[in-house]
DNA sequence: GTGAAAGCGCTAACAT
DNA sequence: ATGTTAGCGCTTTCAC
């Protein structure tokens, strides 16, 4: 056992418990074993080792089991970045996700955090390894590098933001990618998205069916998938004869102070309204805790739904209605299409099916 | 102008619009540019190339003018992997969240989501990629692949589970490596972590001193941060000179349903108690609303406190009282400190500060 | 069944 | 200021 000295002082950040594992082990960091070291030891040559370690059935069995047992002993692993250069293969997928460059937000919505976390999971199923990195949106082009350098097969964006033509000129050039987005006309490039029309109409049905008149929206329209949640909004209201009123219609970004200026605003200008469908969960739960603030409670005062069903929906007060995207198929069609690509298949792009979780905030009584 | 054929169909991960980027390019999938084709076409030798790329003073201006054009023009990128290689460096992190092999969770606790969010940040603006991949709990020796394949210079590892002896391994190993979590005796490797003694402490001395006397504690003390939180309630509970009930301290899992379950078990045994704390935000918030279906309010009936002050925290209603982990500087330290490492310096812990984070969920009245 | 040799795309002496 | 050459760690013909 090693006895180490137990630091007592306790500052911000401060080392705490020097250790050093080059010191415990009492030697240098070895140079990384490689092949060559294998082959010396078991007496062979680099070829023998590179074929028993893949399994190939050129060499002897009792060679393989020696070299597999000295490259395991050794914690010998191959060199990706050599293997893959000899073989112009790559299993790894570049994941790439945009940051506002205005606000250089971080990363931090739960859906999207989740959507990474789903394709995480799904890329080490398929034995793929995952690059992940963020991309100023205006130069979503950027995105690309990861193909472009080599380091990836094919590149996954998470939203696509208003760069609509940057994208089609990449798909274009060849690259194979697949954006998390809208569907949109002239689109050279696959999205695999929710049905956002379907869902906000969902959202919008369920409101006027509880009774709701004056629905408002909140969201960013220029967000490909919020604009089209808002054209849910809009047939609904039109399914049901009733007439739009612009200022129901709020335009908010995606920041918590924003979504409260926003509320503050509505209830200063005295916008009549019932309910509200905000274009995510993480805005919706804000919207019910600025009406709060300002004395209305929901779902007795307003109704509210949101977007994307994320896990605390559930569990918040009152339950958040939703619309849920299904995130763990979201993630699979994701990787599915971009390895298709890969493959030699056209760009294809999928919706998926959006389904609406009533809970309580939307149900009076 | 495309004009591409309208899809009406829609099924669950249909093809809707099938377009082709190759086929819009009229183009075979070009084999990847290269600096041989830039020499050639610019009419030089590869190694100047070489060098214009990396705008080495060697080269004539003129000339690296005109290769920077070109290379641009053709979209041309080094090829990462090669130049590894040849260099022997390596500008990637792999970022290893660990699974539960018996639940096989999905990635979702949105404190781990935000601490990658954070990560991936921090490794952007220095200049790093960061790899993500998931590892067996069981298996977190194999979170040094990416070292060991020569694929990343360091690994983050987050969460450090019940595997102390491998991860100590790893480090006498002279894999370069980062935990966060909590910090244990006997540690050769660094971990990076919030106080969670500290933390512990200062959730149950708020609860006490909102007049609790019976304060359940929620979470799995064997893993190393969870214990030490309950290490924590403990002390505050010596402290306050208040005797400590067995019963009051529940090994509960991060599982929604097992929550529930663990609060319906609480009431029907009769347990006696006025306040909560739990070992994250998302369980408190499960118990809040599982207490809420018993038809017991917080914080009439009781108080509750989270831990890790996850962005909704202060949406939920109530709002959450918490401990916050400074995710950004978290992120940072992890970085920081593998970074140092791969420069030489030894592994050193260090120990970021929580703060109580007061909200309603915890004030009577 | 095993070894020798060439080459994946790049960089860095060492020439010139 | 530019070209030639060798070699990063691996796989794979092609010989034996």
């Amino acid at each position: 056992m090693l006895k180490l000295p137990q630091p007592v002082t306790i500052s911000p950040i401060s080392p705490i418990s020097p250790t050093s594992a080059a010191a415990a082990a009492g030697e240098i960091p070895a140079a990384r074993v490689q092949m060559a070291d294998i082959a010396r030891l078991a007496g062979v040559s680099v070829s023998t080792v590179s074929r028993a370690l893949s399994d190939s059935p050129l060499v002897n069995a009792e060679t393989r089991q020696r070299i597999g047992d000295l490259a395991k002993s050794l914690h010998y692993t191959i060199n990706i970045g050599a293997q893959n250069l000899r073989l112009k293969q790559n299993r790894t997928v570049s994941v790439v996700v945009p940051y506002d460059p205005k606000t250089r937000q971080h990363l931090s919505d739960p859906f999207f955090l989740s959507l990474i976390g789903s394709l995480a999971d799904t890329l080490t199923e398929r034995g793929y390894e995952m690059l992940l990195s963020r991309v100023d949106a205006d130069r979503l082009d950027l995105a690309a590098n990861g193909f472009h350098t080599g380091r990836a097969t094919g590149v996954v964006l998470i939203g696509q933001w208003h760069q609509h033509d940057q994208l089609n000129a990449m798909a274009v050039r060849g690259v194979p990618f697949v954006v998390w987005g809208a569907q949109m006309p002239h689109q050279v490039y696959a999205t695999v998205g929710g049905d956002n029309v379907g869902g906000g109409r969902l959202a919008t049905r369920h409101l006027l069916a509880q009774g709701a008149t004056k629905v408002v929206f909140m969201g960013d329209p220029d967000l490909p998938e919020i604009g089209q949640r808002r054209q849910g909004y809009r047939l609904a209201h039109e399914e049901a004869g009733i007439a739009l009123q612009p200022q129901r219609q709020r335009q908010v970004p995606f920041v918590a102070e924003a979504i409260e200026v926003a509320v503050q605003q509505l209830l200063a200008e005295g916008v009549d309204f019932d309910a509200v469908f905000a274009a995510s969960d993480l805005m919706a739960m804000t919207v019910i805790s600025s009406l709060r603030k300002a004395g209305r409670s929901v779902p007795e005062d307003c109704l509210v739904v949101g977007y994307d069903d994320i896990a605390l929906a559930a569990q918040s007060h009152p339950p958040l209605s939703t619309v849920s995207q299904p995130i763990d198929v979201a993630g699979r069609a994701l990787i599915d299409e971009l390895l298709s690509q890969v493959s030699g298949a056209r760009a294809t792009s999928h919706q998926l099916p959006t389904e609406l979780v009533p809970r309580q905030s939307s149900q009076r009584g």
